[in-house]
DNA sequence: TTATAGTCATAGATAATATCAATAGGAGGA
DNA sequence: TCCTCCTATTGATATTATCTATGACTATAA
């Protein structure tokens, strides 16, 4: 027969007070309940426990034993709990969100600061990286969710996605090629300059690259980046025409040091998605994350 | 409500085995009784702490937090009766023995060897001191017991003492003085030779003290000793006639180097006792030892 | 497709037990 | 002496832990 949870809090809690009837109080209970609770322990042990006196009970050099791991052991349910209660509470907790470069830059960077002020006591990782390397942190449970750019068509695997925000891609270029790509262009006439836009592996790099099959063309570029904000410094200088997410482009055009082709068919919008793996349920922090991005997002539409 | 003992551990063992059916069967239980359980655990904590799926269960994040800390206490639980089971069984366990020098060395000395012998995974702490330092180590609960030497008269103050052996006192002299000493002697007599006897504030020397008081003497000795094993070679070299326990001096005897004086009225003999507290009760180790000393040594009556 | 075997959840009956109020029996203090 | 504060016991009662039987679902096998 095992002892009972109340048993061994009666038991700790009469070492402590060093009386059954104090224990009593404390616990809300009767005496006769206390007095049960450790004659049962004691019958489970094998051995006394308490020496009983007329003023109250000590306890005997096996009781000592048993008091020193019993209390330490209740110690810790009670800390489970109180850590429990401050995840569940979001006075405490971890939020590991993966991102890639635009979505960090031009969207999450905000939100991370509000969320931060709001939960001050909540950690946040951040893992920055490619899509698909988000994708296996999120399917190993490396991260609570990512926040990825995905095409309209969304994605292939078990993952909920929630969009958050249109991004809108642009075609940019400098002063020096102004003449040459007043108007309405298409992008047959594009291929004929040099091209600037993502290293292969990309989901920036495949959406354009798709673009370009749609209309039977295969796009070619003269120069590759691994990163998205060394486009539009090229083309500031009249490297090439680049092909950029609006917000990296958006300083530039306004400083007029670049101006934005106007194409024929506009690139196809995609979308900033928040993904979850239903593998893994979200934390209680994660959760407030993803509550506070997907319900201010659905107000204010565009983060570019 | 607080959760019990029991749907603790239907949790760990569940978040351990990912199955309730599992658990179910680990613990000898129904697995309606686990899900029962862990319905309690959820409602109490206030969130879930399991994803159910069709193959199993897995733990949600708030869930591995209290994982992690439940697994802990649930094993210090465990530790708890394992370490309690081996003191019981007197696998383990200290005997922290108060001593003087002459029950030490003439009598305790060859039982702790049994008692080690018997016992080789209980620790032995020995304490030797005066016996009034060994009394109040016993209230202070620093030694569980105590074997001294006391008058048949027994001791003043609530302890419970058990006599184990006599202890004879002699009076020895070297051979300078068998001719003086032949027959039998008065302690009148011997009060005109050099005496040698242990310092004031021991009790072997309250006790010659109180023997020469009540044939209305007064006790001067030529040379005060703080041990007792010191007396014996000054009486080998003809500095005085000596006091000394009986054990101190059979060597001595057997070597002829000193004889052994008769007196009148031989000196009374004293008791080695067993001396407990009865504020303090003995753990299982100190109780197998004591009952060693009390069981063996009524037999063989004496240890001198 | 159907059958089977595995998962977890639910319902209702029953047996175990936790708890209490009332009471007894001491021992120390005014 | 009484009064009070301990713990232990008893017997009634309410709680709850547990079981069996069942349902719903899904993946695998036939």
């Amino acid at each position: 027969m095992e002892p009972s949870l109340d048993a061994y809090k009666a038991f700790v809690c009469a070492a402590r007070t060093k009386s059954l009837s104090a224990a009593a109080r404390e616990l809300y209970l009767s005496q006769p309940t206390v007095t049960h609770h450790l004659q049962n322990l004691e019958a489970c042990h094998g051995c006394r426990l308490f020496v009983r006196t007329r003023r109250g009970v000590t306890l005997t050099p096996e009781g000592k034993i048993l008091y020193d791991y019993l209390s330490e052991a209740l110690a810790r349910i009670d800390e489970a709990r109180d850590v429990l209660e401050a995840h569940r509470t979001l006075a405490r907790g971890v939020v590991r969100v993966g991102a890639t470069e635009t979505t960090l830059h031009h969207f999450l960077l905000p939100r991370l600061r509000r969320f931060k002020e709001t939960y001050p006591d909540i950690r946040l990782k951040i893992a920055n990286g490619s899509t698909p390397g988000m994708l296996t942190d999120l399917d190993e449970g490396a991260i609570d969710f990512a926040v990825l750019v995905l095409a309209k068509e969304g994605l292939e695997g078990a993952y909920r996605t929630t969009p958050l925000a249109e991004l809108r891609d642009v075609v940019i270029a400098g002063e020096k090629y102004r003449s040459a790509l007043n108007g309405v262009t298409t992008l047959e006439q594009l291929a004929d300059f040099p091209l600037i836009c993502m290293t292969p592996g990309t989901l920036s790099r495949d959406h354009i690259e798709a673009v370009f099959r749609s209309e039977g063309l295969s796009l070619s570029p003269d120069m590759e980046l691994a990163t998205a904000d060394l486009i539009t410094p090229l083309v500031e200088n009249g490297l090439g025409i680049g092909f950029v997410p609006h917000a990296f482009a958006r300083d530039a055009i306004a400083r007029r040091t670049v101006f934005e082709v106007q194409l024929e068919h506009p690139l196809p919008p995609r979308s900033i998605c928040l993904v979850c793996s239903p593998a893994h349920p979200l934390s209680a922090a994660a959760r407030a994350f993803t509550e506070m991005l997907t319900s201010q997002d659905k107000k204010q539409p565009a983060g570019t």
